[in-house]
DNA sequence: TGTTCATTTGCATGCTTGCGCAAGTTCTGA
DNA sequence: TCAGAACTTGCGCAAGCATGCAAATGAACA
């Protein structure tokens, strides 16, 4: 075992983002999120799930940092918290082919 | 649920590729092979865990296409498919912060 | 053929995940 | 204060995954 350019933390934090984009709803989320601010009823609406399964995985994107959300009245809007992330989806999809 | 501009097939690609990416081990594993092709023996050594476990973490990176081996004797040498995957691994990297 | 080294596979275990459903929370409007 | 809408959380289950260890396979060589 030795040393390498990166760090542990660095790798473990890496791994828990690739982690959150390691299922095709939540990458879905993700795309309809490119296109600006959306309420939980509509994507899961739109990405063709329960509202309470699109909670979690609208949770598991936001603890990976990947989304942030506002709340206006009884809606909550999910936004993108970094175009950063969009980049790094497309690099997955360049690998993907 | 509407169409999107991606389908199904390539999310799917794309999350496979980000769960073999899961995993803080197999990303050292990729970084490792950014310096050149590493055998399993060496890898288990250097990212420190047991050689069957590495066999299994490779054959993960190999499923998802990320990583490709040739055989020399007994030794098995693995190897990055292509630079892009490194190129992710940056962008995940680049989120991360 | 028999031995040894390098890797893979099989198996058991314990942890995590995705999902559906029910119940709880927060806010709005009558 | 009460009803209803929009989310979130808790729970249980089936499936998937990481890991360690033992056994099996493959290749080289005496």
């Amino acid at each position: 075992m030795e040393t390498s350019l990166v760090n542990d933390a660095t790798r473990a934090r890496a791994a828990l983002i690739a982690r959150a984009m390691a299922d095709p709803k939540r990458l879905c989320v993700l795309e309809q999120l490119a296109g600006g601010e959306r309420s939980v009823s509509e994507l899961s609406h739109n990405v063709g799930c329960q509202v309470p399964n699109m909670s979690q995985h609208l949770s598991v994107l936001r603890a990976a940092g990947l989304v942030a959300s506002r709340r206006e009245g009884n809606t909550v809007f999910y936004r993108l918290v970094d175009d950063r992330v969009l980049d790094a989806y497309r690099a997955l999809q360049f690998v993907a082919g």
